[in-house]
DNA sequence: TCCAGATATCTAGGAAACCTAGAGATATGC
DNA sequence: GCATATCTCTAGGTTTCCTAGATATCTGGA
């Protein structure tokens, strides 16, 4: 059976997309015991880089119940690595902010040799190329945020 | 302060890349819920689509114990996903072997939308840019495995 | 050949982190 | 003003992980 090369380059990349997947949960493993959290303590530091977010709101975007985001927050309120706040317009809510500088100090220096060696394997792609590939991360990111919200809600 | 293009760029791929990491730890997470196996005994079966192996390396590739991989490994054999059995030559070992058809029955189906999703999103890709990308993401994962080999030594 | 030490997996028991259920505080709308 | 909804936290149970050590098997040297 004859297959397109299209069709071969297809299945091709997506099984570099899933090891690509398999080998960043290693990364977040090997990086989280270095800095002293679990992995979920640092995808949630991962996920609150984007900016404030309430405690449910983590909750939701890190898969977890908000039962369990309260022991996330507290053990990295304890570590220093965010501030929890009231809300002033509404108490109820919990505002959890990232503490740049301090989780910066420590988590920055796990990854630094990562990035170093990474930004060395991108030496020889034009700028173009750089442009390309970022969209096409921009583009799968948008396509597993949108399934991942059907996948939720089916 | 002017910043060069090219670090702008760089900075901006990094950013692609952590996020995407970060969307790709929430898929895991809902579709191993679909699937009704947890995120780690997910992971194996990732790996363990790489062929074979005796417990002591899918619990070295996993990032747990052989203490540990022992129950995903009966969990999984349990649910049909995988079969265990003695190595011939060194009774020792217990080799780990995917149970193809049984595991994509159950786990296609739930990345199938992900999947037909993405491909159209890379549908206006020529084969060249495809192939970049590919590239692009073997080298990234030979910096991956590279530098948790190294993280894990030190 | 036999035995000491090494290796691979598994078992037992305890620790960590997650979940469900529901309490307490605050907000919203009638 | 009060009933209902929302947000976070607490309490208690479950799952999964780890450490420690048992069991089975292999390897190399006396």
């Amino acid at each position: 059976m004859v297959v397109s090369r299209r069709a071969e380059l297809m299945v091709q990349l997506l099984d570099a997309l899933r090891r690509t997947g398999a080998w960043s949960v290693s990364m977040s493993q090997a990086a989280a015991e270095r800095i002293g959290v679990n992995t979920t303590d640092l995808h949630c530091l991962n996920l609150l880089s984007d900016g404030p977010m309430t405690a449910s709101e983590l909750a939701r975007r890190a898969g977890i119940t908000t039962a369990s985001v309260t022991g996330v927050i507290d053990r990295l309120e304890a570590a220093g690595y965010v501030r929890r706040e009231r809300d002033g317009s509404d108490r109820r809510k919990v505002m959890v902010t990232l503490q740049v500088q301090r989780a910066a100090q420590d988590v920055a220096p796990v990854f630094r040799p990562f990035v170093q060696a990474w930004r060395g394997a991108m030496d020889d792609y034009t700028d173009e190329e750089l442009e390309l590939i970022a969209t096409f991360l921009s583009r799968t990111q948008e396509v597993f945020q949108s399934e991942i919200g059907r996948m939720r809600a089916e």
